[in-house]
DNA sequence: CGGTTAATTGACCCACTTCAAGCGCGGTGG
DNA sequence: CCACCGCGCTTGAAGTGGGTCAATTAACCG
């Protein structure tokens, strides 16, 4: 529960500044924002539907998920968040938890206090705009899945999604050349598509065997990069990588 | 394109004094924010992907919706958009556009310019997380659209939608006592919920018989609300309608 | 009265689900 | 040291929800 040092947010600041400049005001406003840091183990949730936190936080090392749960028991995965990653920073404004966060992989956060939040959107109209960004990118995220879960087959969704955390990864720093981790099982896989743990298993051996790429031991290596793309149709637009002063 | 009435925002006011009060200084500041009005005809596009607009719409009458398209020409609605609701207010702060806006029904809309927009963020930070807000409950419901497409049967799903589009004009005060304004063709609705037409067909059928509610001309009447809640498996907490200090 | 668009129906097909079983591996306890 | 267990992955077989193709009807409109 100490204070977080610099490098903790090397992701964060790496994915923030794809899209846009801090200056080191802001950046200092940052860190004096964030609260302290925390561990969860895996398969423990960060937050709970309906909660009121008083904080929001950020991933720093393992990987969460956003999900709910219907009647049945079913459960759907709503994102997957990687270090640099804010898990809820939408429950700042909304207060009220409409869906759960729960840790994949042991992993690593630090909390920034809501009241820190309030003082950075009084006093940093700019930074603001670009938290405000944060949330964005995640509606623009799930937009995304909404339309390749509409409108494409399981295969060009599998595909789909291993191209969007591999950018994802990129951009935070995280990915190799052409590797980055990935460490969910094939049930919870399954349930970020909205696909059955029997077809997830057998939608994911047909994509192997184009070759595109491989996926062992949590990490997902990029074979053949074009060929991934053009399976998922996947095309980076709303990801909104360029740099623009927000 | 003359400059708009206060009328004109009645249900924009209503739906953001559902979550928050603004002050009258603030309301000034949304009503002075306001550019022009103009109308568009049923099945012009607003704002196309990949554009970078220089101002924000909101809709004052008729229905507007998100949509993309994917390479067999499927077509896949994110949003449906009603009066009181901005169709893209996120592009204030993305702003290159990631999907496209058409318009459902004729409607009446007016502009903001990013300009304003950006005034308000310089000078009201309170009303600064508002907008926000309005921005984070559109990934609410996203993420709710998600979960019923990958965990729902389409019944089920249907039922679903059809609940929420009743609170939302609840709270827009758009509703009658037991009756909305719903004016999607069956294509269209097929197209929001990622299902064929046929099936769109087929599943309606089903949902009247089971007399929850009735849908023609334009309007739904909802007959059984218990019942097409519990078929929709519906829980507005996602739509966050508690008043609280933002 | 022909032309167009929305709603509907029938028939067939296949993508995905469900149920059930088996396999491999690491962990644990006797 | 080994037997057992649980979990993640894989496979087979059978069922079904939803898609596709094709045609018909109904309403509207100039």
């Amino acid at each position: 529960m100490a204070k977080p040092d610099l490098s903790t947010f090397g992701p964060f600041f790496s994915m923030v500044s794809v899209r846009d400049d801090l200056s080191d005001e802001e950046r200092a406003a940052i860190l004096s924002a964030a609260g302290t840091a925390h561990i969860f183990a895996a398969g423990e949730d960060l937050v709970t539907q309906g909660e009121r936190p008083s904080f929001s936080t950020l991933v720093v090392a393992g990987m969460t998920a956003r999900y709910s749960t219907v009647e049945d028991g079913g459960r759907q995965i709503t994102g997957l968040h990687i270090p640099g990653d804010f898990v809820d920073l939408h429950s700042f404004p909304l207060q009220v938890m409409d869906h759960s966060v729960t840790a994949i992989t042991d992993c690593e956060v630090v909390t920034f206090p809501h009241k820190s939040l309030m003082r950075i959107t009084e006093t940093y109209p700019h930074l603001t705009r670009v938290l405000w960004l944060l949330t964005l990118l995640d509606g623009a995220i799930h937009r995304q899945w909404m339309v390749t879960k509409g409108r494409l087959t399981a295969d060009e969704q599998m595909a789909h999604l291993f191209c969007e955390q591999f950018v994802r990864a990129q951009m935070a720093g995280l990915a190799r050349s052409q590797s980055y981790p990935f460490p969910l099982t094939q049930a919870q896989f399954g349930d970020a598509l909205g696909l059955s743990i029997v077809h997830t298993n057998r939608t994911l051996q047909r994509l192997r065997r184009t070759g595109a790429l491989e996926w062992e031991d949590g990490f997902v290596e990029i074979v053949d990069w074009p060929l991934l793309r053009e399976l998922g149709q996947f095309d980076p637009t709303y990801l909104h990588l360029e740099k623009l002063r927000r």
